[in-house]
DNA sequence: CGATATTGCTCAGTATGCTGACTATCAGTA
DNA sequence: TACTGATAGTCAGCATACTGAGCAATATCG
């Protein structure tokens, strides 16, 4: 370990920070105001209309305290609605609205250019082993974080 | 892009979020209350004694305006010194105490063995074809973020 | 030398992400 | 049905990260 730098965890960080920083400057350019963790929970939110909230954050990784701060911010942007569940009154149903709608479909080649850029340093199957080996990796550590992946 | 939880973007963020966590985990277990930024932000400081922050913040891609909490949280701990530079009266040169040492060598077991939990899905070859991605794709986009590396 | 630009650092504000605790509610069972 | 445990959501508190602004000091250049 000659190197911090060198190291998974630093990597980890560097890549993560990038990617936000790219993320935020194409949806920027492109005139929204939205971070990539508010899309992922907007885009499961128009998937699977009426989810609760923990449903949500197990799909897509959130640990169900740092989601409820995204919905506010969602439904203060009036992009979704958070309304009580009928049949179980502690949930609450999320819902899209049209405007979020709108949001998604327009924003939507922003969020693919910025995926694009994040890896372009990598030739197209340079970038396609990164993903595997990166899923693969996530997989293998899913039950380690307090958020893991529920599906 | 079928799903969103294949996205790069994505991607990065599962694989430092579970960094992160075996990070915590493992020096936690062994007796320490270390976070990885502090961790690497220690190392750095004891392999360049007497750097100022800006400087320590480029060689580990930290922003500036976050260094000032990691340096003083390292400080409140006793693990680093600050103080006024000689030269330059803006600049504070930062060293490593003794204390400081002497946590940095016993947590670095921890350290290492969570980087290997990190990527303990993946076979040798495969952890250092990760790693060689990453290194590739952060190089190539190193100036997008507002912290880049500074060597 | 003096005006200007740059640099080192800090601060206020916002957004994740986590720990741990708490309330309200629901589900299963004795 | 009453007790017990689990679950949905929130909250306070702490630690990264970033934006943008500002202050003090240094560097640069006419």
């Amino acid at each position: 370990m000659k190197d911090n730098n060198d190291m998974p965890g630093h990597l980890a960080r560097r890549f993560q920070q990038i990617a936000v920083a790219v993320f935020l400057a194409e949806v920027g350019d492109a005139g929204f105001d939205l971070t990539p963790v508010q899309y992922a929970a907007l885009a499961t939110i128009k998937a699977n209309p009426g989810l609760d909230q923990v449903t949500l954050a197990g799909l897509i990784a959130y640990d169900r305290t740092t989601i409820t701060g995204v919905i506010d911010r969602l439904a203060q942007k009036g992009l979704i609605e958070r309304r009580a569940s009928p049949r179980d009154r502690r949930a609450r149903e999320l819902e899209i609205t049209d405007e979020g709608r709108r949001t998604l479909r327009k924003i939507t080649p922003a969020v693919e250019s910025a995926q694009r850029l994040m890896v372009r340093g990598l030739s197209a199957k340079e970038a396609e082993d990164l993903m595997r080996l990166l899923r693969k990796a996530i997989a293998a550590g899913n039950e380690l974080s307090r958020a893991p992946l529920r599906e």
